[in-house]
DNA sequence: GTCCGAAATTGATCCGCATCAACGACCTCA
DNA sequence: TGAGGTCGTTGATGCGGATCAATTTCGGAC
């Protein structure tokens, strides 16, 4: 086995550098990301008075599947897991949020999924009714909300072909370089991808066993595609990653 | 093997039923289920001039994936299959579209699936850019086109579950009693489902082989839980099937 | 440092579904 | 009425990933 070197450093840095100093939207990191990049500055001020941050601990549940929806979320900070749960326990991970999107929008009033904290996560938070009020006769915020959710369907239409028609390996690498894209878009490209959830984490993501995770990961590794260091992997080999990922 | 009626009799009847007679969108049977509930009579008016009748045939491709988008469609009569493929030619279909459905938004201008007719299908075509210009500060328009994407976007993971977390049985049986509910909504509840497209469609749907929907469905026979007819399902326990999708 | 619990890895075996192959049902058309 | 094509069903077999079962590694507390 490769010897490991903290990745987390590295996503420390990441997590550093897309930080919301959080005292006024003016500054926030995430706001080209986020809906927030729709608003001109007198929205945006009266925008700041319906917020209110909120920190969440690794690990702690920020809403759950089902329950009646009165937040809404802007992730600032940290990363999220968003996920369902079958009656028996199942869990399939429907996705990974990262600072920058926008939780809670419902067609029931109730949450389609559950979501926790993966690490220390920021928020800001707003009343579902403030900010319906708020959104409701902005056409450029809504058309800006709509964007957002037509991309997030795009993307769980690529995650069903994963889902339904990818094999273990095809999987993984997948994830990888997807995942390694979505860090880019915020932070710039690097090697080394900081992997914040748990072997368990991508398993349900996947729709795989944390033991064909492990495996297959153990597997890339042999084949000089990845190096597993702690925290994360650094990838070797993107463009065997992204062949396996586009077959 | 039991004795096979037409149900193919009773989905002409439903899609009569919802039929579009298609002069003029005052009488238009989809409009309650479709993004034109939204409209007043003015802007109804004004919307009807945009939009152009069209019919195709049988297997006929009304968009395919990676194009350029250069129409938004209503659906008004039949039934489509949204697919992805992957470059072996492995094949995901992301969903079925009935009328009522509202295809074509995309965040990139280019389709992320592809769309075939199944039978004869009719559709209401816009223009993307007249559309856009239409709907452009129409804040109910966009809530309606929003709360639509939602809607989709729960499908969307509820359908995840399914490919990544549940057995065949329950697959089958999922697919079922939420098509049936589908139609229900549209068409009143019915013991006897029609289902217009192939074994090959239903597993590409379902992340399975044709093989192995067809031992289901014969599985399901034999349990007394649907009875196999020509051109459909007649559902005999739907409690049994519904439990088998819960589970 | 050592201990402990959680997470990850690895190995052995099993099973659900895929694959390969044949057959049957139904349709169209001559 | 029969030939041929497509679609669906059924059977035999194989394999990828699940399951069961140890280890090993890692991170934190002391």
């Amino acid at each position: 086995m490769a010897a490991r070197q903290p990745a987390e450093l590295e996503m420390k840095a990441f997590l550093a550098a897309i930080e919301s100093n959080g005292q006024s939207c003016a500054d926030c990191s995430v706001r080209p990301f986020s809906i927030c990049a729709s608003l001109d500055k007198a929205e945006m001020q009266e925008f700041e008075h319906l917020s209110r941050h909120a920190r969440f601990s690794p690990c702690e549940t920020v809403f759950a599947e089902e329950e009646i929806t009165t937040s809404f979320y802007n992730l600032l900070d940290g990363v999220m897991r968003l996920y369902k749960l079958l009656p028996d326990g199942r869990r399939q991970i429907v996705g990974f949020a990262l600072p920058g999107d926008f939780l809670g929008m419902t067609a029931s009033g109730r949450n389609n999924f559950s979501a926790d904290a993966i690490g220390t996560v920021d928020v800001c938070r707003f009343s579902k009714a403030s900010f319906q009020r708020f959104a409701e006769d902005k056409p450029h915020l809504l058309r800006r909300i709509n964007e957002l959710a037509i991309r997030e369907l795009a993307q769980a239409r690529e995650h069903m072909v994963l889902l339904g028609r990818r094999s273990a390996e095809e999987k993984v690498a997948t994830f990888l370089v997807s995942w390694r894209d979505r860090l880019a878009r915020q932070n710039g490209a690097s090697a080394t991808l900081p992997l914040p959830m748990s072997r368990q984490d991508i398993a349900d993501y996947l729709g795989l066993t944390i033991e064909t995770v492990s495996r297959t990961f153990t597997k890339l590794e042999r084949d000089g595609v990845i190096e597993i260091i702690s925290g994360g992997v650094h990838l070797l080999d993107p463009a065997r990653a992204e062949a396996l990922a586009a077959a």
